[in-house]
DNA sequence: GCTTGACCTGGAGCGCACTCCAACCCTTAT
DNA sequence: ATAAGGGTTGGAGTGCGCTCCAGGTCAAGC
């Protein structure tokens, strides 16, 4: 497959391929006989979980880290999978934040529509005699 | 209060809060005899929101609009609604995206755990005669 | 044989969100 | 009076993660 199909399939810019060769997170594949890239897929599985990774925030360094790993075989097993753990209880503690943060947000919401329908005023105008300025 | 002590209470750094100001984010706040900022609580207040919309992934132009709609007052208030909803939605997308992303983190480091007691082989060369070498 | 279009390289440029710096000014304590 | 420890400015620099570009090569179809 050349890289425009894997481009296509992988939903990243052709690019953003080379750039991933050139800091060494994907291998650099084989060449056809006119030096196009002739990528598998394999590679595409392999890049796939990456995107996984990147999804959820980890970051180009901590996946070159991840990579590096992998390519020193069976040895590094242990050490991935310690890597994946610490992501993924980084990930739990991110997905905890969010829904703390989103009933915030949804608190808000919920203010404003009293707010629009002139069942509420600003908090922050509370003490106020005048609660007619707002200012959230 | 000054900005030393501003930005201790915020968490955000002299010089992001300087930064904030020049981009618009929060309002130029008065000046003491010396030509000091002085900040007051509301501005923190509101500095902490704006926080929250960044923890959950809400740009600064997003947030630099939020900020302009507020300084409109009342008449903005619809807006400010809708965008907030938007970005509710936004961030309740992101939430099923990492618990997703999550569980494939999650079997993978069960995989390894079988992998490293020799309970299992590879998937990526499952169907190889010989399952020693492994890539994932 | 020529055009078209996808590929190649090295390197520059970009947008975001800060972060740091030099050079200066005020206030306060000694 | 002076030195320390805030504060001020404008502007340059940083790190991440791409993204774009010029100028070239190659393969396949008409």
């Amino acid at each position: 497959m050349l890289i425009g199909e894997f481009s296509e399939r992988s939903g990243l810019s052709v690019d953003t391929l080379r750039y991933y060769e050139k800091i060494g997170l994907i291998d650099p594949p084989p060449r056809d006989s006119g030096g196009r890239r002739q990528y598998d897929q394999k590679t595409l599985i392999w890049l796939e979980f990456l995107l996984q990774l990147n999804a959820t925030g980890m970051g180009i360094k901590d996946r070159l880290r991840y990579a590096a790993l992998r390519k020193e075989g069976a040895d590094s097993l242990t050490a991935r999978r310690e890597m994946l753990e610490l992501h993924s209880t980084a990930v739990a503690e991110k997905i905890s934040n969010l829904l703390e943060t989103q009933s915030v947000l949804n608190e808000k919401i919920d203010l404003y529509r009293k707010m629009e329908r002139g069942e509420a005023v600003d908090p922050l105008f509370a003490h106020c005699a005048s609660g007619k300025k707002e200012i959230l």
